[in-house]
RNA sequence: GGCCCCAUCGUCUAACGGUUAGGACACCAGGUUUUCAUCCUGGAAAUCGGAGUUCGAUUCUCCGUGGGGUCACCA
């Protein structure tokens, strides 16, 4: 359990939602970061002026706060530390030292080297170079918005890397990356583009070295780039840091997530009634697995403490709502029925009138309900209005003098048990004598009675829905139904 | 297409080279039960294919096949 302290951050860009994949990215360093008692940190990528999207940065924080992701230190903002050039002060160094340079390709240029460059991959030859590498353009010269970028310059001959991408398992995950049969892994990467801000490529190894990052726990679509981020960390002297990628999350089908299995914004499952314990218990099991054979976590303290990173699937995971399904119902169960309401009110799902009412109603609806919004449609029934109870239902195939007579007895009989002594078990044997008395089967009279109190075919217990009721609201609805045989 | 990575029930997965290949969801059957749900019991269901190493291969090696990732002034 008492690994080293580890530093990690989860840095989104806010270019869309968060959702599922993400949400597990975050997770999995957030455990992370709980099990070694470290540090998580939030850092906003907001470097791409093209695909911003507004309110996506509140929709990533409003979900990591839901699941109960706290992150620790300030929220680093990286167009922020674009403006305090702390991208170009770092491109400028690299200048300095023979890592980088400035190129002002024309388009013309550049779309001739990039053709050189498709067909010198294709025949697995080194990279013919970009002009630029030669013409030694001072950083001084390098300007914003004039077409002009900062590339990293590649040695000569680059040496083949392997990596690791997932250490801290008996057999570490390495990637090789050779520039002999993957020039295009080698090219002269861009540092600072026109228009000012550093690509990710850049920025994201700065800003983790400056946060003091110790693990990087992301997709595995970086894993063909890490030889990027080594040798920009040699370049600047840095250890880097270590590198633990996870598989993605697939839909149902064979590829990408769809909307209808779980690539959705995560506030969608908050809309939809599921509980963010629930949520993340889920998704830490797509492509992780604890120790031992336990997959219900009810909290993600208890979740943290399991959490490891030797459980990390190598290969991708599908989302299953089915089992989010069953999850959540697990989860809801083991919460109290006082909780569970504030829950339900506070996500629309409910509203309280009665509390003590409420909480007889939901100690038998609990384990038959999914989502909390499943609750609503308890609210909006037959515990909650009179039920639109049917002579046709009523009677069945039965003669309607009979059902009369079967309603009158069961209304005598319960009319005779005090109000003090209303309870499920006394109703229950009340209707028992009736059965005795009439001479009937519970197959015949309690369908009567179900469609007297609640008109519907598939409820809770008769006596149970009885002993919510009360003998007032019982003995209304037995009358009510007896006038319409009558 | 090149490069990199991966491959166990339908799905998520377990199994220091030796197990009747285990569990969970879903599914089916039976039990409890007036119905539904819960609960209990049982069932069906997998090592991608082919070589090799080995006394023995889900596990190691190679080839094939399939899947994923990546080849940007996106992250």
């Amino acid at each position: 359990m008492a690994s080293t302290k580890e530093i990690v951050r989860f840095a989104p860009s806010p270019t869309g939602y968060l959702h599922v994949g993400g949400a597990r990215t975050a997770l999995f360093n957030w455990l992370w970061a709980k099990h070694t008692g470290g540090e998580f940190h939030l850092r906003i990528e907001d470097t791409d002026q093209a695909r911003l999207v507004k309110d996506a940065e509140e929709q990533i924080k409003e979900s990591l706060e839901w699941l109960g992701l706290k992150w620790d230190g300030p929220i680093v903002h990286q167009s922020k530390r674009v403006k305090d050039d702390v991208y170009l002060e770092y491109a400028k160094q690299l200048i300095k030292s023979g890592w980088a340079y400035v190129a002002d390709e024309s388009e013309e240029e550049l779309k001739e080297v990039k053709n050189r460059q498709k067909e010198a991959i294709k025949a697995k030859q080194p990279l013919p170079p970009y002009p630029s590498r030669e013409k030694n353009i001072p950083f001084e010269k390098f300007k914003s918005g004039k077409g002009m970028v900062i590339r990293f310059m590649w040695p000569d001959e680059p040496k083949a890397m392997d990596i690791e991408y997932f250490n801290l398992s008996k057999d570490p995950w390495t990637t090789h990356i050779d520039p002999k049969t993957s020039p295009s892994s080698f090219e002269d990467f861009v540092l600072i583009k026109s228009d000012g801000f550093p690509t990710y490529n850049f920025s994201h190894v700065i800003d983790d070295h400056e946060l003091g990052v110790t693990r990087i726990i992301r997709g595995d679509e970086f894993t063909s780039s890490l030889n990027k981020y080594v040798a920009l960390h040699e370049a600047f002297g840095w250890k880097h840091p270590n590198y633990n990628h996870v598989p993605p999350i697939l839909g149902k089908g064979d590829t990408k997530l769809s909307k209808r299995d779980g690539a959705k914004d995560l506030l969608e499952y908050q809309k939809e009634g599921y509980l963010p314990e629930a949520i993340a218990n889920f998704i830490s099991l797509i492509g992780w697995r604890p120790k031992g054979e336990q997959e219900l976590f009810f909290s993600l303290d208890e979740l943290a403490q399991a959490f490891s990173l030797e459980g990390i699937q190598k290969s991708p995971g599908k989302f299953d709502p089915e089992k989010l399904d069953w999850m959540n119902g697990e989860h809801l169960k083991q919460k109290g029925i006082g909780e569970v309401i504030a829950l339900a009110e506070a996500g629309s799902f409910w509203k309280s009138t009665d509390e003590a009412y409420d909480t007889k109603v939901l100690g038998l609806a609990l384990e038959r309900v999914k989502t909390l919004a499943d609750l609503k449609a308890v609210r909006g029934g037959f515990f909650y209005k009179k039920p639109n109870v049917t002579k046709e239902k009523l009677v069945g195939g039965e003669n309607p003098e009979t059902i009369g007579v079967w309603l009158e007895k069961t209304q005598r009989q319960l009319e005779a048990l005090p109000e003090k002594d209303w309870t499920t078990d006394q109703v229950k044997d009340e209707l028992t004598d009736v059965l005795e008395e009439e001479g009937l089967v519970p197959k015949q009279l309690y369908p009567v009675l179900r469609e007297a109190l609640t008109a519907e075919p598939q409820t809770p217990a008769i006596w149970e829905i009885m002993g919510v009721l009360g003998k007032k609201e019982t003995l209304e609805r037995l009358e009510s139904a007896a006038s319409l045989v009558a």
